[in-house]
DNA sequence: CTGCTACTTGACAGATAGGCCAAATAGAAA
DNA sequence: TTTCTATTTGGCCTATCTGTCAAGTAGCAG
C-alpha cells in the first residue's frame, strides 16, 4: 500500500490543492456549485487565470462543470477535499504550541 | 476564519507535502525517528537532495533534528500531517467513481 | 593535527508553475 | 449574420522548485 506511485499519486492531488486561489475556489464550491465570473469576484485577478485554475482542479477529477446558456457553473465532484483544511488548520495548530 | 491569509498559510503548508520525497520522509518519520542516511536508503538519490527536503520541513516546523556523535536524526514534530495520507487517499478513491 | 563519517550549504542548470494579455470559442439575442 | 456575454486557450515572461556536484562543517578517533 505504501509504495512509491502510491505517493506520486497523492503528492499530485496535494499539488493541485496547495495555492491560495484553489484553496479559496474548493472552500467556495463545498458551499455550492458558482460561475467562474462568481468566482473571480471572489478571488480576483484575471478571469482566465482563475480558468485555468479550474481546468487543472478539472483535469484531476475535483470538480466539474455544466454550462447553462453562456454560463458556466463548477461544483466539487470530491467533497472530501474539504478536510484538508481541517488537516492544514491542525499541522498550523500543532507547530505553533 | 476563511480569510485570505489563512488559505495563504494553508497553501504553504500542502506546498511543502506535496511532494513524492518528502511525503515518504513524513511517512517513515510517522513511524519513528530516524538518521538521514536511513531515508536516502529509503528513497534514493543525493543525500544532499534528502538533506534539503528535510530542512524545508524542518522551516515548515514539521520535523525536528537531534544529534548524536556525528548521526543527525529527524522526528516528526506534527504527527497530525499523517491525516493527509488519508485526505489524499479517500480524494483518490472518491474521484475514481 | 589528520582523517573519517555523516550531513549541510552554495552554486547552478533544467523543469514547472503562475499570471497577464490577446485571440479564439460557445451560445443566445438582435 | 453580426453582436454581445461568458469563458477558454495560446503565447510569453518571470518566479520558484528540484536535483546534482562540489565544497564546507561537526563530532569523534587515532
Amino acid at each position: 500500500m505504501a509504495n512509491r506511485s502510491m505517493f506520486t499519486k497523492q503528492a499530485k492531488v496535494l499539488r493541485v490543492l496547495a495555492h491560495e486561489s484553489r484553496l479559496m475556489i474548493v472552500d467556495r464550491l463545498s458551499r455550492g456549485e458558482c460561475s467562474v465570473g462568481d468566482l473571480r469576484d471572489i478571488i480576483g485577478g484575471d478571469l482566465s487565470t482563475i480558468s485555468k485554475h479550474l481546468a487543472l482542479l478539472r483535469a484531476h477529477g475535483i470538480v466539474e462543470d455544466r454550462r447553462e446558456r453562456t454560463t458556466v457553473y463548477y461544483r466539487l465532484l470530491t467533497p472530501c477535499v474539504s478536510n484538508f483544511f481541517t488537516c492544514a488548520t491542525q499541522v498550523l495548530k500543532e507547530r505553533s504550541r
